[in-house]
DNA sequence: CAAATTATTATGTGCAGACATATAACTCAA
DNA sequence: TTGAGTTATATGTCTGCACATAATAATTTG
């Protein structure tokens, strides 16, 4: 038993947790309710409440109403990590960013993009595709299509200059977006683009945002062979 | 200007991001402080304290004491993902799971993961192979190491009925973990286990777990072609 | 005996007020 | 001019209380 006082909500929640790992209460286990607990520990039960919470979030307990909170049977669930803005990313990594546009076009995209943004069919679109450099050095393969009909005046500006990505974030607020994670295997345009082997597995993120129900872009990113993304839990 | 209270703090959390979505508050600028947002909408100050604090663990607004609260300028920051429990993936999507252990054997480990795990030169660990299947087909390939130093009793264990990920989680407590994600490109082995064809890219997860500095395991899961992670933001 | 209703209970959230803490901004002396 | 010390201010958090809400458990009713 500890005399120390356990009073903010940090330390209720190092409490909970070490009592998690020392299995005095078990996965799958109630815990005794919030007013117990504020009891317990000599706090108010907004304390606990917001210690628990924080630990729901994370994962690690599972509430409900009435019924309490117990120890979440598997406790590895959620992990959340950081979208790099890859300017960012190189340059934190010491190294010197470029930005390079290869090609720039208005045209009808393919049937997967059109149906991944929800476009009408037969309508044209931005498409850009470029390569972020480290030093030189290809660090990742942008391939990105613009909704003009979501991003008004997109069409007259110089992507030569400015990032797409960057522009986006500047100049468009977005609501929603999702997110894909997954490998494929490099062909002859990625080899060529990314200076690798033909046949090498890269990692790709795919990603579609949108604002109010309209796709804004759908960009993917395939990263030069050997990227790791990594967080912790 | 609405006339319908904003009381609650998912509602003043709504408010805020249509502002910076309408760009009334723009990526950058300072918004104004918890009192007067607290009197604008008539509600007390620790609700938009708690809507704030919301948006800016998920990366929208950066507050700092005394400066103030003010807008991301890189909206996209985190994303939250779930580490699929792969029972629970595989049964969710409809498939059979089946767990199948290849191979089971206590050997000195190679040099990269000793230096993951920090063992010390020369100790032996566990090493198991195994593959989970969703419906016959092979799903992820699983290569992990255990640390029989950090998990007493782990060698009696017969890990042909219960894959040792269940076994852990219900029987090891961990601390930390940190989590890599990483593309590879399949070799002789990986093509076999997961009944691919050679040369694939595939989607690899590293995950190495701790127990106050102790390494338990470290487990490499290479999913089969075409596995994709999502999220959403 | 099953279905519908009511009571009970644990979490979820709101409020006002107080104090804590980080830090930007200012003041003043060397 | 610069560095050290001070002040002001916005966020961070705690408390005690109240009521809301969801969901289980108990009870009544047809």
């Amino acid at each position: 038993m500890t005399d120390t006082l356990i009073r903010s909500w940090q330390s209720v929640q190092e409490e909970v947790l070490r009592r998690i790992n020392a299995r005095i209460w078990k996965p799958g286990e109630l815990i005794p309710n919030e007013a117990e607990l504020a009891s317990e520990f000599g706090c108010a039960r907004a304390t606990v409440n917001r210690a628990l919470q924080n630990l729901a979030d994370t994962g690690l307990l599972e509430r409900r109403r009435k019924a309490g909170t117990r120890v979440a049977t598997h406790p590895i669930r959620k992990a959340t990590l950081d979208i790099p803005i890859i300017r960012n990313e190189i340059t934190a990594k010491g190294f010197a960013y470029r930005y390079s546009l290869i090609s720039s076009e208005k045209i009808v995209p393919p049937r997967d993009v059109i149906a991944r943004m929800q476009l009408e069919r037969g309508n044209k679109a931005l498409h850009l595709v470029a390569v972020h450099l480290a030093t030189g050095v290809p660090y990742v393969f942008e391939d990105r299509w613009i909704n003009p009909g979501a991003v008004s005046g997109v069409e007259g500006i110089d992507f030569t200059r400015q990032s797409a990505n960057e522009w986006l974030v500047e100049n468009m607020p977005f609501t929603a977006g999702d997110i894909t994670f997954t490998a494929m295997t490099g062909g002859r345009r990625e080899a060529e683009i990314l200076a690798c082997e033909p046949g090498a597995g890269l990692f790709v993120i795919d990603r579609t945002t949108w604002t109010k129900d309209r796709a804004i872009t759908f960009v993917r990113l395939v990263f030069a062979p050997g990227y790791r993304m990594h967080t912790v839990i």
